[in-house]
DNA sequence: ACAATACATTGACGATAGTCGATGCAGTGA
DNA sequence: TCACTGCATCGACTATCGTCAATGTATTGT
């Protein structure tokens, strides 16, 4: 049999008899580091920095002030958000542009309903 | 002039010249809070048991066996799921009952895109 | 009143996270 | 080759988190 797809909200878990299976721990792991991406709040702000920047790139150098955080910790802050697939980093010469990554942003935001 | 509701993904943040306000530190630290309580395998398997479970309410004696944590590490849990709001709780004689809050999880969701 | 039950709280422990100064490393330009 | 720049890594510190044994608290039944 099929494994179905697992969603926390999805209908099915709450209105049918069939009953949809619990996140064993592997798939648990995997989703809680990733909303671990999200749970801190200059992380948040970084990434929505990003997407409200009007372009679909903002370069590293221009992190640093909005976050009031030091180049070390941005830059920390920053693989995290790499490591978790949120967004995307390409160094071109000195500079390190970011982009996000939509498709991941909304894998998660599927799990949630 | 009204504050724009803030989405990381917003379509106007990568198309439209209007420039997307930042998130402020106030509403990063609210969302941030939130996201870190599902940061946690445990505490994601504990929503998914609910949700799986085929009726909305769930008695505390039936999450320690599944979660394979001991009474007291699952009373801690269900609290921090109780605090950030994503479920209720509901003391009955000597069982507590609990249950999604769905209207919280499509917040936190909104805010994905 | 008393014992038993279901859950919460406390206290302590090791593990992990956020932070920054100091330093390392790669790319640039002269 | 050498100084400079932009970012990453290291090392150390403090704070917070996940965990459980022990204990506390509220409710039930006798």
């Amino acid at each position: 049999m099929a494994v179905r797809k697992i969603s926390l909200l999805d209908p099915i878990a709450c209105c049918s008899p069939v009953r949809v299976d619990v996140l064993d721990e592997e798939q648990a792991a995997l989703l809680a580091s990733s909303f671990a991406a999200l749970a801190d709040p200059i992380r948040l702000r970084l990434l929505s920095f990003i997407a409200a920047s009007g372009s679909d790139e903002v370069c590293a150098c221009d992190l640093l002030e909005p976050s009031g955080r030091s180049q070390p910790t941005v830059s920390h802050h920053m693989k995290i958000l790499v490591d978790a697939g949120l967004i995307e980093r390409d160094k071109r010469g000195l500079w390190v542009w970011y982009r996000l990554v939509p498709s991941r942003l909304d894998a998660l935001r599927s799990v949630l309903g």
